[in-house]
DNA sequence: ACAGGATCCTGGGGGC
DNA sequence: TGCCCCCAGGATCCTG
C-alpha cells in the first residue's frame, strides 16, 4: 500500500483519532513470526500512556507517547493501520491490537508481514536509528546541491537511485514512475550523466508529483488506503504506473513496462526517450 | 560501489 | 474447479 502520500494520509486520518488519547493493553493477536516483534515487557510499558503526537518520517510513522518513549511503524507492502470498534470483527493478519480509551482499538494488520512494529524507550534513538540508516531528507524542498550531488555520485540508473531510501525518504515504485515521467526522463538513465537542468527537473517533478498525490489522498490499487478507510484518489491521474498498453497522456504513444531495480517500471518511449 | 538476483510473505489474477 | 506461474505500493542481504 505505502509510499509517502499513502503514509502521509493515514497518519492524517489517524491524528485526531489517536491524539491524548490513552492506551489500555496491547495485546500480540498472532503466533506468526514478525520482522522485528515488540517485547512483551515494551507492550506492558506502553499500557497507561497517553498519544502525544503522531507524525511521519518517509515511510515511517512516529507514535510519540506521554513517557517519551515512541512507537516506530513501517507499513512494509501490505501494512494497515486504523483506529476501529472493539467489537469490529477482527481481520486475518491483525497482529497487534492497542486498545485505547472509549472501547476502541487501535490494530496493525499486514499480510504480507515486510512491515515492523518497533517501540523505542527514547524518542531521541529514532534519530540515531534513522541516521544510522542513512535515510535521506523529505523530498520537500531539498538543497539543489545535496540532490545534484547525490546523483552525480552514482552510476546507477535513475530509478534505482529514486528508490533508495537515502537520496530523499518516501519516494517508491508508482512515484518513482510518475515523477520520471513528468521529468521526462527515461528510467535507465545513468544518475550522473543528468544535465543540470535535468536533475533540477527531476527534483521538482518528484515535489510536485508528490503534493499532488498527497491531495488526492494517494493511490488506491489492490486495497484502500487511510485510517479511516477512505479510498485514494490518485490512482486517476497516473500517467504512466499500471497504464502498460494504454496511450501516454502526453503524446498517445502506447506506454510500456521494463524491468529496471528488479521493479516494473512504466514510462512513455517518446516522451522519455534513452539518453 | 553497484548491478542483479534471491529472500522475506500472502493472495489475486490469468492461462490452461 | 483446480493448478501453476507471475505479479504486487518495500527493504535487505549476498554474490560477482
Amino acid at each position: 500500500m505505502p509510499e509517502l502520500p499513502e503514509v502521509e494520509t493515514v497518519v492524517r486520518d489517524l491524528r485526531p483519532l489517536l491524539m491524548q488519547r490513552t492506551l489500555g493493553r496491547v495485546e500480540r493477536l498472532t503466533s506468526v513470526s514478525l520482522r522485528r516483534p515488540l517485547e512483551p515487557r515494551a507492550m506492558e510499558l506502553m499500557m497507561g500512556r497517553t498519544i502525544w503526537e503522531v507524525n511521519r518520517r518517509g515511510k515511517w510513522i512516529l507514535i510519540k507517547l506521554s513517557d517519551e518513549s515512541l512507537l516506530l511503524i513501517h507499513l512494509g507492502m501490505t501494512g494497515q493501520l486504523r483506529v476501529v470498534p472493539g467489537d469490529a470483527p477482527r481481520e486475518s493478519h491483525t497482529h497487534y491490537l492497542f486498545a485505547l480509551d472509549a472501547g476502541q482499538e487501535l490494530r496493525y494488520r499486514d499480510i504480507r508481514r515486510f512491515g515492523s512494529v518497533q517501540w523505542f524507550a527514547e524518542a531521541d534513538q529514532v534519530q540515531s536509528y534513522f541516521s544510522h540508516q542513512g535515510i535521506g531528507p523529505e523530498p520537500f524542498g531539498v538543497d539543489p546541491h545535496y540532490w545534484r550531488d547525490k546523483l552525480l555520485a552514482t552510476r546507477r540508473n535513475l530509478k534505482a537511485t529514486l528508490l533508495d531510501q537515502t537520496l530523499v525518504a518516501g519516494v517508491g515504485n508508482i512515484y518513482a514512475d510518475e515523477a520520471l515521467f513528468a521529468a521526462r526522463l527515461h528510467p535507465a538513465q545513468r544518475s550522473c550523466d543528468l544535465s543540470p537542468t535535468e536533475s533540477e527537473r527531476l527534483r521538482l517533478a518528484v515535489e510536485t508529483v508528490l503534493i499532488r498525490a498527497i491531495e488526492k489522498r494517494g493511490s488506491t490499487i489492490r486495497d484502500y488506503v487511510g485510517g479511516s478507510g477512505l479510498m485514494g484518489g490518485f490512482q486517476e491521474e497516473f500517467a504512466v504506473y499500471g497504464r502498460t498498453g494504454q496511450p501516454c497522456p502526453h503524446c498517445t504513444t502506447p506506454i510500456v513496462v521494463e524491468r529496471y531495480a528488479g521493479r516494473s517500471s512504466h514510462f512513455c518511449p517518446k516522451c522519455q526517450p534513452p539518453s
